[in-house]
DNA sequence: TGCCAGGCCCTCTTTAGGGCCTT
C-alpha cells in the first residue's frame, strides 16, 4: 500500500442518533462530515436524515433534533449514498470511532452501500498525546487545548468541526513536539493502537524513518 | 413510546473491576 501524505484528505465524521448502538435498533438522525486536508477544512457535508425511527425526549433535549425536524428531512438512504460519494476513498476519523463507525456501517448497509473506509479515533489519540488532560470528552479536550468551540454541541456539524480542529491540532503537535514530518492516517492508526508507555519510542522511530532520505530509483 | 453497549484503558491488575467516551 502506498503511504498517504499529510496532504491526503481525511474525512472527520459525526453522527447524531436515537441511541447508543445500531445493535439495539438505534438509528442516525443527522450526519456531518468535514474534509481535512493539510490541516485545513476544505469541504463540509451535513444533513438531517429520516429513518422513521422515533427520537426519545432526552435525545431531543441533548441534541435539539426533534421528530418533526427529521420527518421533513430527506430519506436516510438518500443521505447516506450522498455521504458515501462525498467521502469517497478518504480514510475516516471520529471522536470515539467505535460509536460512529458502527452507525456508518449500519446506515450504509441500510442504503445498500458497502462501508470500506478505515477509521481512526481522536479519543484514543487524545489519550496518547495529551495524557495530562483532565477529560477527553470532545468539548472538554477542545477547551483544554484552547481550540474554538464550533456552534451548538451535540449537533453533527459542530461536533465534526471540533473533532477536525482537534485532529488538526494533533497533526500540528506531532510535527512540532514530536518532530514527525508526516503525521498521516497510517501513523494515527498505528498510534491509537500503541500502548501509552511505548508512544515516545514509536514517535521517535516514525520521525527517524520520515527523516531518512529516499533511495533514488 | 424506551429502558441500558462495547471497546479501550488504568490500576488498588493480569484468575478483575470499574471508569471513560459516544447518543
Amino acid at each position: 500500500m502506498e503511504p498517504m501524505s499529510s496532504s491526503t484528505a481525511i474525512a472527520v465524521i459525526d453522527f447524531e442518533t436515537t441511541g447508543m448502538t445500531p445493535a439495539q435498533g438505534a438509528r442516525a438522525t443527522e450526519v456531518a462530515i468535514v474534509l481535512l486536508q493539510g490541516g485545513r477544512v476544505v469541504d463540509r457535508f451535513q444533513s438531517l436524515m429520516n429513518t422513521g425511527a422515533w427520537i426519545p425526549p432526552f435525545i431531543t433535549q441533548l441534541t435539539g433534533i426533534t421528530n418533526a425536524m427529521v420527518a421533513e428531512a430527506p430519506p436516510a438512504a438518500e443521505v447516506m449514498r450522498e455521504a458515501a460519494r462525498f467521502v469517497g476513498s478518504a480514510p475516516m476519523v471520529a471522536h470515539n470511532a467505535a460509536f460512529d463507525s458502527k452507525f456508518w456501517g449500519a446506515e450504509l448497509a441500510q442504503a445498500g452501500v458497502a462501508a470500506q473506509q478505515p477509521f481512526a479515533c481522536t479519543v484514543l489519540l487524545s489519550r496518547r498525546l495529551y495524557p495530562e488532560a483532565p477529560s477527553h470528552k470532545l468539548g472538554l479536550i477542545v477547551d483544554h487545548l484552547g481550540l474554538p468551540r464550533a456552534g451548538r454541541a451535540h449537533r453533527a456539524l459542530a461536533d465534526a468541526e471540533m473533532a477536525a480542529a482537534l485532529l488538526a491540532r494533533m497533526q500540528h503537535d506531532l510535527r512540532q513536539r514530536w518532530h514527525v514530518d508526516n503525521p498521516d492516517h497510517a501513523l494515527l492508526s498505528t498510534l491509537q493502537r500503541c500502548a501509552r508507555p511505548k508512544v515516545p519510542a514509536l514517535l521517535a522511530g516514525w520521525a527517524a524513518a520520515a527523516a531518512r532520505p529516499a533511495i533514488a530509483a
